[in-house]
DNA sequence: AATGGGTGTTAACATTGTTTACATTATTGC
DNA sequence: GCAATAATGTAAACAATGTTAACACCCATT
């Protein structure tokens, strides 16, 4: 089945939703996420507004959903960058690279999207079904392949984890947010790299 | 003189844009940030919509104006923790409480008003003039009453602060989000203060 | 082939941010 | 003191928004 976009009439869309979230993303990534709204998406696909309320609920219920699937775009990033390393194998060196990327993606993404990273962790009053984070199942894969290759105690594993996270996503947010901007990076990166590894390896 | 609110008469107001702020804050606090309007605000100043223009430029200027006064909140509460434990004078145990004190302010705040927290840190078309945050000086401030203590050396105190900056914020901006909840919190907590104290404290 | 559920349209409504023209108060210069 | 002027409020209108209800069309199942 080649999952044709559209049937034969243009009357159906074929895969509404999808390309309303779409749409929705690629809104908030270029204008913000104050330029999301119900009209502006129906015009750009071509169809009345009222049409996503077929689909969606409220303006407020497709904002959670955008959020859904940027942070789960955002775990995809991560655990594309740890694979480009390689496979941890055991390897000490590995297992420590690819730990490395996934943190570096998270902030990678935070600078490349900081609109689509603000809405994904934004207070959403409608959120889809709370699934268990992607991105920290991601993490935790990660710390398992240090333990596994020696380079980190299982007591010291959980401690590891909650400081790794919340570190990283503070880099991300504050530069998201443009608090930090592009010149005063380089050194807050290297801090809280620094920081983690020092907590994270045993000495 | 008693700055009395209102003159007179009650066709002016006597302090507008300072009223509305406040009314706009509140409003951010109880309802979410998307819950701030125009309309909605100057109905509970009893005033007509119009009347905001002559005090700011836009909506978003307005939300803009109420980040940075969150801010200042912020930094404020920070301040009065740090005073509460008593005057550092050089005292290594009293300069490391006080060092604490801000940490846990910073994070109580995006604990006790989230969604202000939120508002804070969200990228605003139309902000105020770009000040010199409070928060990081009351930072810097603290560190420097931990070199002049013995406890930390000058050349590690930048990492120090961005460190201790990243991982607080990031612990803050997790907590406010509702990303990690109220049960999950203490270890969070306990993870990123031991592992800034170990960054920061030489051993 | 008929029917019914899914999906889109049309038209309307209440509410919003914003502007323009006007009214009232406060302040300043003589 | 008092007129001129700036500051600050109101009133009414506009375009744009989220949302809903009634209707139209398509597709799949019987």
């Amino acid at each position: 089945m080649l999952t044709p976009i559209r049937k034969g009439s243009d009357y159906h869309h074929g895969d509404l939703r999808d390309a309303v979230i779409q749409v929705a993303r690629d809104l908030i990534a270029n204008e913000g996420v104050s330029a999301l709204g119900i009209r502006r998406v129906a015009l750009r696909i071509n169809v009345t507004p009222a049409a996503l309320y077929r689909h969606f609920q409220s303006l407020e219920q497709l904002r959670g959903e955008v959020s859904g699937r940027v942070r789960n775009e955002m775990a995809e990033m991560m655990i594309i960058a740890r694979e480009k390393v390689g496979p941890a194998s055991l390897s000490k060196t590995r297992s420590r690279a690819r730990f490395a990327a996934i943190g570096d993606a998270y902030v990678a993404y935070a600078r490349k999207f900081p609109r689509l990273f603000e809405i994904a962790f934004l207070t959403c009053d409608a959120l889809p079904e709370t699934e268990e984070s992607l991105a920290w199942r991601t993490l935790e894969e990660s710390l398992e392949e240090l333990i596994k290759s020696g380079l980190l105690e299982r007591r010291k594993s959980m401690k590891a984890a909650t400081l790794a996270w919340s570190s990283i996503h503070g880099l991300a947010s504050l530069v998201a947010s443009q608090t930090i901007s592009n010149k005063e990076y380089p050194v807050f990166r290297k801090s809280v790299l620094d920081g983690v590894q020092d907590a994270v390896f045993a000495r």
